[in-house]
DNA sequence: GTCTATAATGAGATAGAC
DNA sequence: GTCTATCTCATTATAGAC
């Protein structure tokens, strides 16, 4: 029996290598030589295990995008159980949207930073259909219903001041998920969008305010 | 004299086609065969006129973003001077810094459209600082300016409320320029983003309702 | 300024031995 | 499953004729 020199899987090691390439270099920036590299394996082992690049591409995305659909899809079953005992406001709605992602940021390790930053660039390179495509497929059910649930709260809107007040929340988590430098740059240095203590709370308060002065009648 | 084939010059259209593709496939996904065919010319003139990619792609940048730069900053230097005969408000922030942007994505033509995709999705691309190098060179000094002015209005409220205010706007700005199919998922199709007609206005609405609830001391 | 031709490198993918 | 070796093609960049 071989010593294993690494305590992962060549498999594992692959996907966890492409993950962090794709996401700091996007699709066609990360190439197979260095995916392979880092998760030293050679090159011909990438394409047994997973085929082509978009086919890997695609494993690397399906990996998280269901355990973070199905939390979202938790958090708002959870939600509609209580509105049988109280009334839901649009705060817990946003913050049952919210949650699951930042937690995941934050506590999640290197791996769902990684994700999460490709699941943001997503939102970006809609041209590519095959980028994004891996990503819809799973995020639409589930959006779906809180899109509805959106619209629910607010039935004497007009709808699309509803459907607006929802891409600003979704391009704003985006970003800020991103990691991205443009807090530094805002604050001129005094924080980083790393730092997201508090950013929960903000983002609750500063949409739902958005939400309740853009959907009035 | 020849008759010229094309009504613009070589440069300008090697700069078009490279706007055009670099705003849709990203830096690495442009390729400068395809940058080459798409203006006509032969790829060695690319190199010729414009030195490497990079060289390039700075060139392609600084065409527009100078221009917008200067625009932010006299919509912002108007405002200051209605200032002292009526009170500014967050909302005439919102529009001086907004109104620019999405004039131009909308009465801009093809050009000015590919170069906001190429602005916001350089907000997306802060791993490559030489990606968004050129865009911080120009915009940076301008957008210091809105922000102390966003921090004037708010004198009593926690600084860090006020930044992350700004980062939400900004992002979703970004993400809404990008013409992004989300617009129209989020909608189930009832509308894209393309259509932008009352997105001004609702910004503001939306954004200073959130910046007044965030910044509330 | 524009062309042809080509260099030099890196890309994705596969064949075949072990 | 993993390796070496190689194929084929696309990439950026440059040399040199006109």
């Amino acid at each position: 029996m071989a010593t294993p020199r690494h305590t992962q899987s060549s498999p594992d090691r692959i996907l966890d290598a492409a993950e962090q390439l794709f996401s700091r270099r996007g699709f066609y920036g990360a190439s197979l030589r260095d995916i392979a590299r880092q998760a030293s394996v050679q090159m011909s082992l990438v394409n047994y295990h997973f085929g082509p690049k978009e086919d890997l591409f695609r494993q690397v995305v399906r990996r998280r995008a269901d355990e973070h659909a199905s939390a979202i899809a938790v958090s708002l079953q959870t939600l509609l159980d209580e509105q049988q005992r109280r009334p839901v406001t649009i705060e817990d709605v946003i913050l049952a949207l919210l949650t699951p992602i930042i937690d995941r940021y934050i506590h999640g390790g290197e791996g769902w930073r990684d994700y999460i930053q490709l699941l943001s660039r997503a939102s970006h390179q809609h041209q590519d259909a095959n980028f994004i495509a891996p990503f819809v497929e799973t995020y639409q059910p589930i959006m779906d219903r809180y899109t509805n649930e959106f619209l629910l709260l607010f039935p004497d809107a007009d709808k699309a001041d509803v459907f607006w007040s929802i891409v600003f929340l979704e391009a704003a988590l985006a970003n800020i998920l991103l990691q991205s430098t443009l807090a530094e740059r805002v604050s001129q240095g005094a924080f980083t969008a790393t730092d997201l203590s508090g950013v929960l709370e903000r983002m609750v308060r500063f949409f739902s305010a958005g939400f309740r002065e853009l959907a009035r009648p």
